[in-house]
DNA sequence: CTTGACATGTAAATCGTTACATGATTTG
DNA sequence: CAAATCATGTAACGATTTACATGTCAAG
């Protein structure tokens, strides 16, 4: 139910629409919690209707800019300070690393160093993006900081994962040097477990 | 869609009831992919529906002993071969951090050293893990080496994750510094961008 | 006057959680 | 025989995705 509350962020900032909220969650906030186009008229009407935002103003072609609420505002602090994250992960990547055991080890390796790619291209772009956040230096202002702060998460969470996929390859050449023969390919046939 | 290939996947290992499959997920496949009772039963079905698993025997109380089919290895090599991981992480830990901006200094950082000893508590128990894993050294059997490879992830992540949040906290003390009484308490009163 | 961007909504399907419902078997 | 464990299922609700549907305005 973070839907919700990342609307409620981000009409922190100033009113607006759901088209305008569509292209934050689109650019900046993809990351961190994707959104589609539904769901979040959706949820506009929904925190609407609660009492959490309200029309502030209307445009052309129907658009209605929403504001924030002393009541969402409210809602927003209680689920920073008082609302416990949900701690779990549910990461596909992770998942198929239980079960590579079911292809030859040189498929195994071949999924893990890509698995390195993909955390790399990611740093990469992030990187990017830091160097453009880092020269125009807006003096500390908290929104900056706290940018910044979600920034060099995926920035160490890209490092680490790239630097553990290497070494998780490395891991599996030493199974391969023992199993080379025993290595099933993918044409299908018995269980790896007698 | 990947329950259904963690399903395929713990089968690999030999058949299982879902009750036998529910604990595997409660006790290590707990923190890369959940799943509830009512989530495996109805896939269990489906899946049999598809062919891909089928009933091997029936035991006491009603007990369908599933195991994999040839399409059902056949699927899951597919999977973890030719489909690509989803790479976006809905975290809801870091969304809050795109807000902390809306409460004081103080309570962000008490959020983020709160983050910091979520992960040291979970790096714990992940390392009481390895030294029980290490112990028992299982002469490389591949699924020791596949299980030591996601439990390193664990761990890194962890660790990572605890080092980013005390950095994190660190940097907020330098806003504190500068907007000692510009901070807003809990007292929902006016919004931060007039 | 046509294209592209702006702008909002609904419907259907799937996935996930919580709670309810039922009953059989083993063990002390 | 009572309690714990084994064992399977259904119902209701909320979240998410994909696709459909509609219409307005500005610019070239």
């Amino acid at each position: 139910m973070s839907l919700r509350h990342a609307v409620l962020g981000l009409l922190t900032e100033g009113p607006a629409s759901g088209y305008d909220l569509l292209k934050v969650f689109e650019a900046s906030l993809a990351n961190v919690w994707p959104a589609t186009q539904s769901q979040l008229y959706g949820e506009l009407g929904r925190l609407a209707d609660a009492g959490l935002i309200e029309v502030v103003a209307e445009g052309p072609r129907g658009r209605k800019e929403y504001g924030l609420t002393e009541a969402g505002l409210a809602e927003l602090r209680r689920w920073l300070i008082e609302v416990e994250p949900e701690s779990f992960r549910r990461t596909d990547m992770l998942l198929r690393v239980f079960f590579l055991g079911v292809v030859s080890p040189e498929q195994a390796q071949a999924y893990l160093r890509e698995q390195g790619a993909v955390a790399a291209r990611g740093r990469e772009s992030l990187e990017e993006i830091r160097s453009t956040v880092d020269k125009g230096d807006l003096e500390n202002a908290p929104l900056a900081v706290y940018g910044r702060i979600a920034l060099e998460w995926g920035l160490r969470f890209t490092a680490m994962q790239q630097e553990w996929a290497e070494w998780a390859a490395r891991q599996v050449d030493r199974i391969g040097e023992r199993h080379t023969a025993a290595a099933p390919g993918t044409d299908g046939s018995g269980q790896s477990r007698p």
